[in-house]
DNA sequence: GGCCAGGAACGTT
DNA sequence: AACGTTCATGGC
């Protein structure tokens, strides 16, 4: 069955979004779409379900997002309009709350491979294994509510473990709904997600854009901010004044925008091995 | 071996 | 409010 929408599996998959999908011999990618096993293929740039639900794969790939609109209102700016030919038709998808959340508060300090490496070992040492999947599904936070630091920190999370267990423990205590909170405007929401344990602005704009679909969110990261600086030219600024140049500069969908520059900055370093001449890491 | 990675928390100015 | 430090782990 083929879906409507166009998508690019690849640049979605492997943009560091989401980290427990895998490309198999055959080209398919497979996962787990609402905790039920799912393998898809792209065909003619669209998307094919060999198993799995189709609404639910639909929905978690976004396949709904106006894309031919989201691409309309990118900035009319060189490493922008660079990014856009690179990875076009790479979704921003539609990730479950409670694991996109952990994934991210594990990722602080750690390089897109080893946050796969960590959810992976998660997966296998808490998770449960669907009926025909081939990874195991995200353990629940009322599972890791449970769970040992000392055997979350063996999952290769070092100080992170801490956190995770925290906000586990904080989600299973009822005190914070993750469901009810999707109902708060962006800044709200941003508010109560920083007040969990290991999750700060950058994991908060994270989940905001991955999770609950804020598409104007903008994460900013080591890469996001040299290439903020590279667009002013080197003019340094603090986090905020950054971040909201970054709003105003990247346009309504600007969370759209800091994914394809993301994934686009990733793939350059890996063919030529440089970054940007302006070198400049953000700190604090 | 030094350096850096999709940072956060906490202390000091 | 703006900086500095510390926190584990792994790859190059």
């Amino acid at each position: 069955m083929i879906l409507p929408g166009a998508i690019h599996l690849q640049h979605t998959l492997e943009s560091g979004q989401v980290f427990h999908w895998d490309r198999q011999p055959d080209g398919s990618w497979a996962g787990l779409a609402d905790a039920m096993p799912a393998r898809v293929r792209e065909v003619d740039g669209h998307l094919a379900v060999e198993q799995g639900s189709p609404d639910s794969i639909a929905r978690f790939f976004a396949l709904d997002h106006d894309l031919e609109s989201i691409h309309k209102n990118f900035p009319d700016e060189p490493l922008s309009r660079a990014a856009l030919e690179y990875c076009g038709n790479l979704r921003i998808i539609r990730q479950p709350l409670w694991e996109c959340m952990a994934t991210f508060i594990t990722s602080s300090m750690k390089q897109v491979s080893h946050i796969r490496g960590m959810s992976l070992a998660i997966r296998h040492r808490f998770g449960w294994m669907p009926d025909g999947a081939c990874v195991p599904a995200y353990p629940s936070f009322s599972s890791l509510a449970l769970a040992g630091e000392q055997d979350l920190r063996a999952c290769g999370l070092g100080y992170r473990a801490g956190n995770l267990l925290a906000t586990a423990r904080l989600l299973d205590s009822g005190a914070v709904n993750l469901e009810k909170i999707s109902r708060l405007r962006t800044p709200a929401l941003r508010k109560v997600l920083t007040t969990l344990p290991g999750i700060g602005v950058k994991v908060a704009n994270c989940i905001l854009l991955f999770a609950y679909g804020r598409l104007d969110s903008v994460p900013i990261d080591t890469w996001i901010h040299r290439l903020l600086l590279v667009m002013r030219a080197g003019r340094p600024g603090t986090a905020s004044q950054l971040a909201r140049y970054a709003r105003r500069r990247l346009g309504p969908s600007a969370g759209y925008v800091q994914q394809y520059l993301f994934h686009h900055a990733r793939a350059l370093k890996r063919l030529h091995g440089a970054k940007f001449t302006l070198d400049s890491r953000p700190r604090g």
